[in-house]
Order: structure tokens, then C-alpha cells, then sequence
RNA sequence: GGGCGCGUAGCUCAAUUGGCAGAGCAACUGACUCUUAAUCAGUAGGUUGAAGGUUCGAUUCCUUCCGCGCUCACCA
């Protein structure tokens, strides 16, 4: 028998025995009058003596995460909301059956205890127990207590092991939670109402990108999970709703890595009567205040780097300035404005990067829009590790987005970068139902040249415009990227509860997924 | 999909040139009424990811497969 299932029995027969002495074993409620933090908050500056003049009774329920017991005494920690607070249980305060019970109980174990608080000879603050309730019980042992679960599979796998053992999880998923909630009080303060559009679409558009296929039976019709809220958002624009925000999954089939993953979350929103600008301006005071409220600073640690949110640190550039500004030197003389302007040329810059060593990929019989684009991140994206707006895009790569006026091969759009990864992307939203039908079509003949990602024929949002979008700015940004970015974590897996993985191999050998008896 | 690396007790890790698979923690038994990685004495726990090959002998070398990590390409 694998000693997990050994353990598991024993577990069990404790549990019986714990009965046994009239505790009830899953009871339905336990009536505390302090939380552990209330109690570390409160009295961590009483002295012992001040604890000792004035009896402070308290009832307070945790996990244990460590016991040692002397004979007929223990000291224990118990961890709730991922804090401990030390107990003392004394055979000659518990008496018989409260100290029988306290030696049947394991590492894992749920209890309550009522006592006073005091401190030890060491000065801890300590729970001197006077009644232990039995609350859950752990049947399977927690990992080693020294080094914890490591195991990063694991880790993944079985976050709420990873939660119970490692308090750093549990701060980081905490400063995800503030994150979002500082988007939201960020774009309620400026007066946008949160809605909820479709995940499941019949055309998934508004972004470059494979769907997930799924199937509705009763309607028998295909459907996609959403790759974008954007042109659900933009009708709602269409029908007076003027501000508007959702944050929520998208999800995109393709590969995974250190930032990516298939589903992820986006607040994207939309704002009537404004334009890039505005919505750029937004943004980034949006980002500003969201590594304020998360850290309560507007610096943040990256690796070895140090990234600074404050409004006066952000840079703002245009694609093309970004190519030039961060040219290799190897590549030969900096790229001319001109140079970005025919097919030829721009091919010439790419013969001239990928010739300094470099390697991008490049499909000559592509729009030199696209190969721009390419270039740029090829080019410029390792160098932006300080929070930088980059501003106007090619029209090929972005075919939602209003022209410039005076360059109509080029469009009013921005993407934001930080720790050298794209957190947002944004832009005047394209509402000329004509123009946007144009587009459609240039995408369908990138999709008829093999691009499976370009962007479908959408009628009814065409129709959706054509009832007359007022001008309209609006922008994605990437929950999971900024939390990797405030939190210093290095792979999206440590942002996201429950990543991604493959299916662990069903039953067999692997007993301790699977440990229930016989 | 390509490249690199890893897989040994429940957890964290050892094992010399190919020569008897080990330690700490966790578990179990016992001692211990202020400990905090408690301590002390003892016990148990292994198909070394799987299959095959080389060899007198394989955790170690070779092949294949499985799983995981990193990385490159596509993608935000």
C-alpha cells in the first residue's frame, strides 16, 4: 500500500477515534470571537503583564501548520488567512479528553480553540487553551514544512496546497484582486458602467487570433469563444451606452509561454466623443493608479530591474520613431522616415536587419504595413522595460482603427509597453461603416492568402455602424501581464489560480491523485 | 513542432570510475507540562518515470516512449 493511502486509513481511524470522545467530526460552524489577524492586530503590543492584569478570552479557528507536543503540553501554530497564531494546549487546562483529542490531531487539521491570551517566555503571543473544538480534518499530509511544496507542476496543479504552504502565493493573488479593483473604481470614477457582452460568439472578432470552436445543440450552430469583447462593446457605443467597461476572459488558441496564456483577462473599455489621445491619457493614469493601489508605490521590482509607473517616467513614441531610436548598430546607418514608406524599401530594412545577425520572419508577398510591424517588435520591444506608449500604426495590422488623417496608411493607434512585454493596445475607433467594410475585405484577402487570423466579414456589426457610432476611443488592457508586472512574477502561470496544463493521466499508478479507499 | 535540461521514499535532496539505494523532514511507537525547523530513543516506508539494450553487475552507459521545466518559432 503507497504510504499516501497508508496515511490516508490511519487519518481515518484517527477521525473515528476523534468521534469517539464526542467531537463531531464535520461540524457545520464554529462560533469564534477574533480572527488570527484581529488577534495579531490587537494585542502583538500588549505585554505579558498587561495580558496578565486584564484577561483577554478569546475563540479563535485556524489550520495547523505545526505542532509540538512535550508530553502533557504542546505548543501549535494555527494559520488562518494565511497568518498564524501560536496556541498552548496544557493537558491540566484541556483536561483528560481535551488533551486525548489534541494528540489525535494532525498537521493540517482544522480546530477552534477558546483560551486567554498570553505570552510565552520567549514573548509570543499564545492562545493558553482552555477548550479545543475538532472542525475538519486533513486526510492527506501537507507537504514537508521546511521546503514546502516546490514542485512546480504541483504548484499548479494543486493551488490550494500551494495557498496553504506558501504565504507569497497567497500575496500575489491578493495584489490581482487589488488590481481589479482599482480598474474598477478607476473606471467608475469616470462615470463607465460595467457590462457584461458575449463570450461565446458566432464570429469571433476584434482581434487578430485562432478561436476556440464549441457547439450549441439545441440551436445546432457552431460558436466561438471570444477572442475580444471589442465589437459587442462598440454596438453597445452605437446605442447611447457611452462609457462602457467589461473585464473578463478572452481566449485565444494558441501556443503557451511565459506570457501567454488561452484564456486570459482583459478590462477593455470605450469612451464617446474621444479619441486615442484621450483614451492614451486614461489609460495610462489608470496603470499609474493601479500600481499605487497595489503596492502603495508607484515602483515596482522586475527581476533585476526596477520599473517606475509614475506619470513622469513614461515615454511616448511613434512606431516608426521607435524602429529608429533602437536600430542596431550592427544593422548599419538608422532607418530614414522615408524608408517606411514603399514595399521595396521596407523590405530593404528588414535585408539589412536580419543581415546584423538577426532573425525576423518575413513573408515578402505581405502588406509593408505588416512587415513594419513586425520590424518593431523585432526592433524595439526588448528595449521597452519602462512604462512607453507607442503611437500610430500601420493600417494593414489594425483594421478596427480610424486612418490619420493626413497619412492614410497609418491609423490613430497606440499599444503600451512595460518589462518588454505589450500590456495594452488602443485606439480611435474606426466608425465609417464604408471604411470598415473595406477593411473587412483587404483582411478576407489576407485570410485567402493563408492568414487564418485575419479578421472575418462581421455584417451585423457593419449594420451596427451604420446606424451611426459617434466618435469613439477605446482600449484593451492586460489584467494578467500588469499583475505579472506589480508582483514581480515572472511567468503568467504565477498570476493565473488555476493555469492551463494538461490533463493529469487518469487513475493507475499515481495513487496519491487518487486516494479514496477501496 | 525544434533545441536544451530534469524525473530516486509522501516532501526536499544525496549516492565516488558501472559495484550492497541513503539522509533530513513528514508518518508510526515510546520519553518529555514554555516549545517554535522542539529534543531524545526506536520502527516502517523504494518496480530509482516506463519499456528494451550493453554488461558478471545499471540510479549511473545506449535506444525508444511518457511526464515536466526552460527556450525558439506563431500569438497579447
Amino acid at each position: 500500500m503507497p504510504l499516501d493511502e497508508n496515511i490516508y486509513e490511519l487519518r481515518r481511524e484517527k477521525l473515528k477515534q476523534i468521534e469517539a470522545l464526542g467531537q463531531r467530526t464535520y461540524p457545520n460552524r464554529y462560533d469564534y470571537t477574533h480572527t488570527v489577524a484581529q488577534i495579531l492586530g490587537t494585542y502583538s503590543e500588549k505585554t505579558a503583564q498587561q495580558l496578565e492584569e486584564s484577561r483577554v478570552n478569546v475563540r479563535v479557528a485556524g489550520r495547523i501548520m505545526a505542532n509540538r507536543l512535550m508530553g502533557k503540553a504542546g505548543f501549535a501554530h494555527l494559520q488562518q488567512d494565511g497568518q498564524r497564531l501560536q496556541i498552548y494546549v496544557k493537558k491540566d487546562a484541556v483536561g483528560e479528553k481535551g488533551f486525548e483529542l489534541y494528540r489525535l490531531l494532525d498537521l493540517g487539521d482544522h480546530i477552534g480553540v477558546s483560551g486567554y491570551l498570553f505570552r510565552t517566555r520567549t514573548g509570543e503571543l499564545t492562545v493558553h487553551v482552555e477548550e479545543i473544538t475538532f472542525l475538519s480534518k486533513d486526510l492527506l499530509p501537507l507537504p514537508e514544512k521546511w521546503h514546502g511544496l516546490t514542485d512546480v507542476e504541483l504548484r499548479y496543479r494543486q493551488r490550494y496546497v500551494d495557498l496553504v504552504m506558501n504565504p507569497e502565493v497567497r500575496e500575489v493573488f491578493l495584489k490581482r484582486s487589488k488590481l481589479v479593483q482599482s480598474f474598477r473604481r478607476t473606471m467608475d470614477a469616470h462615470g463607465f458602467i460595467e457590462v457584461e457582452t458575449p463570450m461565446m460568439q458566432p464570429i469571433a472578432g476584434g482581434a487578430v487570433a485562432k478561436p476556440f470552436k464549441t457547439h450549441h445543440n439545441a440551436l445546432d450552430v457552431d460558436l466561438f469563444l471570444r477572442i475580444a469583447p471589442e465589437l459587442y462593446l462598440k454596438r453597445l457605443t452605437v446605442g447611447g451606452l457611452d462609457r462602457v467597461y467589461e473585464i473578463n476572459r478572452n481566449f485565444r488558441n494558441e501556443g503557451l509561454g511565459w506570457r501567454w496564456n488561452p484564456e486570459f483577462t482583459m478590462l477593455e473599455f470605450y469612451q464617446a466623443y474621444a479619441d486615442f489621445r484621450d483614451i492614451m491619457d486614461l489609460t495610462q493614469k489608470l496603470i499609474e493608479q493601479a500600481a499605487q493601489d497595489v503596492n502603495g508605490t508607484k515602483k515596482s521590482k522586475w527581476g533585476e530591474e526596477e520599473i517606475d509607473w509614475s506619470g513622469s517616467n513614461w515615454r511616448r513614441m511613434t512606431m516608426r520613431e521607435a524602429i529608429i531610436q533602437f536600430w542596431p548598430e550592427k544593422a548599419g546607418a538608422k532607418p530614414e522616415m522615408s524608408e517606411f514608406g514603399s514595399h521595396d524599401s521596407v523590405r530593404a530594412l528588414v535585408a539589412r536587419f536580419n543581415a546584423a545577425g538577426k532573425h525576423m520572419a518575413y513573408d515578402p508577398s505581405e502588406p509593408a504595413g505588416k512587415t513594419i510591424a513586425g520590424l518593431f517588435e523585432a526592433v524595439a520591444e526588448e528595449h521597452l522595460l519602462q512604462p512607453t506608449i507607442v503611437y500610430e500604426f500601420p493600417v494593414a495590422v489594425s483594421p478596427l482603427s480610424k486612418k490619420k488623417a493626413e497619412e492614410p496608411d497609418w491609423v490613430e493607434r497606440f499599444e503600451i509597453f512595460a518589462g518588454q512585454m505589450e500590456l495594452s493596445n488602443g485606439f480611435s475607433e474606426l466608425n465609417d461603416p464604408e471604411d470598415q467594410r473595406e477593411r473587412f475585405e483587404e483582411q478576407l484577402k489576407e485570410r485567402a492568402r493563408g492568414d487564418e487570423e485575419a479578421h472575418q466579414m462581421d455584417e451585423d456589426y457593419i449594420r451596427a455602424l451604420s446606424y451611426g457610432m459617434p466618435p469613439t476611443g477605446g482600449c484593451g488592457v492586460g489584467v494578467d501581464r500588469l499583475a505579472m508586472l506589480l508582483t514581480n512574477s515572472q511567468t503568467i502561470r504565477d498570476v493565473i489560480l488555476f493555469p492551463l496544463l494538461r490533463p493529469e493521466k487518469a487513475g493507475g499508478s499515481d495513487q496519491a491523485e487518487n486516494p479514496e479507499p477501496k
